[in-house]
DNA sequence: GTCTATACCTTGATAGAC
DNA sequence: GTCTATCAAGGTATAGAC
């Protein structure tokens, strides 16, 4: 599962795991079987046992690996450090947010619909790494209501009212759609504003 | 899958249906078998198949059920007339969807997490039932647009963004959490409210 | 209407040749 | 590292007794 580069088969393990992540999200980790995962990488089913020991290491090694690059990938942006001003820093979330997810509606699928295909162990490892990304965003909605520039009386229900908003576009967003991906982004950064913008505030 | 009430039947096919409903909602369809269904019924395994041709039409009668009542139960709403005031419509349209899902939180799970297990024609009848659904909502933020009480330039988008945010309750809500289920619902109203409430509009 | 028994198929995973 | 062949288990659905 560690992505040791440079090998010949690591090659494949990425193909494989792309079109597992494909699948899944398509038709869901219990209904795709590892002859339809093989087929669609054009090898044997047998072959994907050098790569992964079983199924559920497959599946937990795509959603551990798509949780780590989103925690990464935030932490890696300017308005992630903690004196960044809370406005700025919850628009930033919402951009980064939506833009990550629209690039990666597989891998956002597999990870927040088969959670509950994971064992027990496995479960607790991505749920772990989901509840830190939510601290992220409840973070600044802590600041911005001690900066007094936000109103949220529960910044933990907030985030995840504000994740799930977001996360939903996943639902029905498709490129070329009726909307452009700009236009959409726009107006999803105002009403996650609005969520949290004191009644008598600031406009 | 038509609910004859009165004959025997009717009982165990009724059983079978509320099995399946936790079954599905724990486990997801393609990992909970026939066998197991009728385990937890309490019947043998070919038993199911007087009330239910296959597995699939077990599942799409959960789902078309459970979506044509909610669609009837919010139509039966007093605030869903189309003369209501859209603030006071869109408050009720809140709390109503926070309370039916609360109490149906498995039939819920299944409803939005199960689309892709149906085929293709199962899959259009639900998704003809869950756009009527959004259209109610769609259609009071348009209605209050037109009135100048709320903001929001995509009714449809924000239609989407709102029930979103709301269905998000479900993958959280535990009974008997830290937060009451009242305050949970208060947090939600207003911020629904927020989402297409004009900058400088009313408090 | 439910039971037991079973037909027939696909599943995840393994073994050994190459 | 991949292939083919294979195993044991479990899948949906059916048949016929009661």
């Amino acid at each position: 599962m560690a992505r040791q580069a440079g090998s010949k088969g690591e090659e494949t393990a990425a193909r494989i795991r792309a079109a597992a992540t494909g699948l899944f999200a398509r038709h869901g980790y219990a209904a795709v079987s590892m002859r339809e995962i093989a087929s669609e990488v054009g090898v044997g089913a047998g072959a994907i046992y050098n790569h992964f020991t079983t199924k559920q290491d497959l599946l937990v090694g795509l959603m551990v690996g798509h949780m780590t690059d989103l925690l990464a990938a935030w932490d890696a942006e300017p308005m992630a450090a903690a004196d960044a001003f809370p406005a700025a820093a919850l628009e930033a979330f919402a951009r980064f947010h939506i833009r990550f997810h629209r690039q990666r509606i597989d891998e956002v699928f597999v990870s927040y619909m088969e959670l509950r295909s994971l064992d027990q162990p496995n479960f607790h490892r991505v749920e772990r790494l989901r509840r830190a990304y939510e601290d992220r965003l409840e973070g600044i909605i802590a600041r911005g209501v001690a900066a007094g520039a936000f109103h949220a009386p529960e910044p933990k229900v907030a985030a995840l009212a504000i994740i799930a908003m977001l996360t939903g576009i996943t639902g029905w967003y498709r490129q070329g759609g009726r909307l452009p991906a700009s236009t959409i982004e726009a107006l999803y950064v105002e009403m996650v504003a609005a969520t949290v913008r004191p009644k008598g505030g600031p406009d």
